[in-house]
DNA sequence: CTGATTTGTAATCATTCTGTAAGAAACCCG
DNA sequence: CGGGTTTCTTACAGAATGATTACAAATCAG
């Protein structure tokens, strides 16, 4: 789960953004002026910031200045002006990239994004597990490929998105809400079937015997897990 | 502690690149001419080197070649957009990588973390891979060509340049978006049939039949792969 | 400068995937 | 056992995705 600051004076954007942001499965912060904005960066640990450049108070450059002095986070500045010279000087001031007003909010977290991956990618690269297992059934991440008992199994994206979920969770319980939120990033409304259709597809093509799962296990009136070493 | 030099006649993108280098722990040497740049390179133990192409005096093209002769250190080319057909000539000068100005300078740094990494974990062993395989498909990544079944299949260099992605990262599942962000050195923002046309040319050239492709294999809703020992 | 090649984009086609609904079956509790 | 609830199963329409083709702009070679 990463962590977002938007700064901006306009809360209309700030709303905007925020939907578009947590949609992506951000956890978003929110900062009015300047000073907030350095406040929320010293108390927490963000992964991005997302500053307006016009702000009353202390501006969005002298903010990046700032930042820049002890943090490598990446910086995202918006500015109602499209003249370059502002670029130009937010990107010198330490900025990492530039989105003019008005702006469409999907490029906006199209690029905050792929800040993050450069940013992230710079850490302690792929210390993740690579291979998920359970039993027969194992799950790689880089390939994206399941496997039954050695045997490579088709899934579709959306099936191994939930596949994965539960595997990280191995062990635990996890409601149909718990995993829509998970695998479609987005609130849980009337879609309890969906996430029941889905695991049906799956077990179809992981379980010998759907009847009696030996993976994806069902705990009656909570949710479905898979246990460790099945 | 690794060591860095930087070579850029325009002291603001020195300043700039040296801070962020800084954050991330590494020791910066600076340059801001090809006879400096190689002076340093003498009397210094350097781990990666970043230079400029456009300098006065010496140009980063020919310092490049230079420092080929008896090293084997990492580097990594600077230059601006419209040298676009340096990028090609740097790469084959001897160059490692290379970063279109203006750049983020988040993606310079973990570009640097990436060529330091691999070499490093060669041990500078020469013995460098320079031949990419999997089944018939054969990728020479020096003569920059590619055969299949023995056979010289002529591509150009966008295709060229998907292949050599595809294939460095053997059995993992790339989005349009990451291969675009990876082959174009640009943002992905609403490019993803661009990536799926070149995929289709590809495989024109080295599929015997593209409908049911045995190199080039597409993962639905993720992207696309090409598997070890096809 | 001219013609050939390459490259990006748009439009259309084919296929695969996904959500929904509706009924059946399994489960829980009194 | 029986009513109420939860999960399973099936089928299907249309949504989403990738493949394919065509074309014009950009680039390159001679």
């Amino acid at each position: 789960m990463y962590n977002i600051l938007v700064c901006d004076d306009d809360k209309a954007i700030l709303d905007s953004v925020e939907i578009y942001l947590q949609n992506e499965g951000y956890n978003v912060y929110r900062a009015s002026n300047g000073i907030e904005a350095l406040k929320v960066a010293e108390s927490t640990e963000l992964h991005c910031i997302i500053l307006d450049i016009m702000m009353p108070g202390m501006d969005g450059l002298t903010v990046t200045s700032k930042l820049r002095q002890n943090k490598n986070i990446p910086i995202i500045l918006l500015s109602a002006k499209s003249e370059d010279t502002d670029k130009i000087a937010g990107l010198s001031f330490g900025a990492d990239d530039y989105v003019t007003k008005p702006f469409n909010p999907l490029e906006l977290v199209a690029r905050v994004k792929s800040q993050i991956r450069r940013y992230t990618s710079l850490g302690s690269m792929e210390t993740k597990e690579s291979v998920l297992k359970s039993g027969g059934l194992e799950l790689d991440t880089e390939a994206k490929t399941v496997t039954v008992d050695g045997e490579p199994v088709k899934v579709t994206a959306t099936e191994y998105k939930i596949l994965e979920y539960l595997m990280e969770n191995m062990g635990h319980v996890l409601s149909t809400n718990q995993i829509y939120e998970a695998v479609w990033h987005e609130e849980a409304f009337a879609t309890e079937k969906t996430v029941t259709v889905h695991i049906r597809r799956i077990r179809e093509k992981i379980e010998i015997n759907p009847k009696e799962p030996k993976y994806i296990k069902v705990v009656w009136g909570i949710g479905y897990k898979i246990d460790k070493e099945s």
